[in-house]
DNA sequence: CTGTTAGCGCATTCAT
DNA sequence: ATGAATGCGCTAACAG
């Protein structure tokens, strides 16, 4: 292993010296700063980050701990994230949830004993409880992201859905549905009853009652689809599903095709969240998204500057999703209990 | 922060002592262990990896370097690793290329950078050149995964899909297909080229040639989507299209839609890879896949193995792909042009 | 069994 | 502008 002493002999300087060139300090004469730039090339030095973890008590690392990777817009987020972070300097650690609160949990201690100078969590846990572990061991910098609304514990980066969904109510009102089923995360992940609660509130201002046995959460797939397949049957079956949390279309699907329904004759689709395959499959499908990328630099903002110890002017950051509309949303009439 | 040398004073021991327990080493009084251990407790004690690191010339990390993460058969291999090698006390780094060659290569060297203990690279490079970027700085135990054999240069966990191909093949002219489309990756990362091969060979021991302007590689979604288009036109055109990459089915079907075409009646589809969506669209799709987490396992065994020095007796881990029917494929009977 | 000691590679302070 | 010296937190070798 090439040490920065093994440069400062070839460079014929002080270790110091090899140093000072390699943080950029000003205060080095340029043959000499050429010097050490030379040998470094010839010897293939390269820092050893533990060392320097070590003495500038940093690690240079962060933490983003998401709910689901086989959600594409989390990865969409990630890599925005990556992005971000390696153009700064960090590196990042991903954990993966799998929407488990205490999967969640144990990420976050194992970041923090990992000692990484700031996270980015998209809590699946209550805020309180990711309170509790981020202070386990003495509050590293900390931004929530991906959430509906601010909180007053962390400097938040949050969506505001409330423009998209009230144009998808009134598209879906205009078009004569009056049982709309939303089918929502029984985690908080993916907004679950507040993503909810927005929607009923925008149906209801335009004179839909609902809820009661349209409104399902579930937690995983086959709860899914039981869901979808309750709101598809009986004698007052919905003429639209709001599916709200994208990676849940599929078993959605599946009870459609199963119920021998068709989209959009005899039943509306939207989803939260978009993919290729909600933009390919026949008819595509509508959605309800948000620009990840521009949501992860917004948070990434909030990340370094906290880090970097400046006060936040602005606690928090906000987007705004939007309605798209494809194939999959067409007249109530096709239900004949209207 | 609280230092080992806190522990020390307040279980009134000498610092090497509570290093000691730390560290599992025996030799150390029953009294003492347990003095050390309630002090670490009352002081939420945590060891400091960098210095660990600094100390043991070795950072607990691995390398991960996967294609692209939308690929659900990715984040699959992905979780798996990280499970296993959370086990074996190891934190990994995960990259994803994005089937960017140069970003592989930078990836690699990042790593490298951050002195990782151990590298699994799914190359999207050829294999020479992943050889070049991994001695860059003195070759770290390396694995090769997600290849579809072996190779000489390193460790690897490969895929044999001679078995589930050929029975594909079979299915497919046992329905009188004739004309079959193969769409594969430009890029070496989903099979390529050898995968292509793997299929033709099958096809032409059952008296299907085929080929020519049937055949058509890609690299992103738009091309991808042309290439489908162009083997659904024309007046020779195919019954059949096997999709080599997962991740680009959607455009395929978008094609096959845009096309005016159905599955199974006008073309029947296959793909390489599978997920969710493709379970649950109508109608769902027949699939050649692998266990990625067995797959995962096998490749970690030999990771570790290599890591802690030991010569490994076997080089390689084989797993084997299988061919899942459901209702894609059907009588090549809807084309008259038969 | 346990205390003491010597660095791991680097950034930084203090002289010069 | 630069060399020398110090120590970040920890492990391992050595001496008791």
């Amino acid at each position: 292993m090439v040490t920065i002493r093994d440069v400062a002999e070839r460079a014929n300087v002080s270790l110091g010296t090899v140093s000072r060139v390699l943080n950029g300090h000003p205060a080095v004469r340029p043959v000499a700063r050429e010097a050490v730039g030379r040998a470094i090339a010839e010897l293939g030095y390269v820092p050893n980050p533990a060392a320097q973890s070590l003495r500038r008590m940093k690690s240079h690392a962060l933490g983003l701990v998401i709910p689901d990777l086989l959600s594409p817009m989390t990865v969409t987020l990630t890599r925005a994230v990556e992005d971000v972070a390696g153009r700064a300097g960090y590196t990042v650690f991903v954990a993966d949830s799998r929407l488990d609160e205490g999967l969640e949990a144990s990420h976050i201690a194992r970041l923090l004993e990992r000692r990484v100078d700031g996270l980015l969590v998209s809590p699946v846990q209550p805020i309180a409880a990711v309170e509790r572990c981020v202070s386990k061991m003495g509050r590293v910098p900390t931004v929530l992201v991906q959430l509906r609304k601010p909180v007053r514990e962390f400097p938040t980066a949050f969506v505001d859905e409330q423009p998209a969904v009230y144009e998808c109510a009134e598209h879906l009102v205009s078009l004569g549905h009056r049982r709309v089923a939303v089918l929502h995360s029984g985690s908080r992940a993916g907004g679950g009853r507040f993503r909810r609660d927005l929607i009923r509130g925008a149906l209801a201002e335009r004179g839909i009652t609902g809820g009661g046995d349209l409104d399902r959460s579930f937690a995983e797939t086959g709860e899914c689809y039981a869901a979808a397949m309750a709101a598809l049957n009986g004698p007052e079956r919905a003429t639209a599903i709001l599916v709200g949390v994208h990676k849940f279309v599929p078993p959605v699907l599946r009870a459609i095709r199963d119920a021998n329904l068709r989209i959009p004759d005899d039943v509306s689709v939207v989803s939260f969240g978009d993919s290729d395959w909600a933009e390919s499959i026949s008819p595509p499908l509508n959605v309800v998204v948000v620009d990840q990328a521009a949501h992860a630099e917004g948070a990434m903002a909030l990340l370094l500057k906290a880090i970097s110890g400046e006060p936040l002017r602005e606690r928090h950051f906000r987007s705004e999703s939007i309605y798209v509309r494809r194939g999959s949303v067409g007249p109530a009439g096709g239900c004949v209990n209207d």
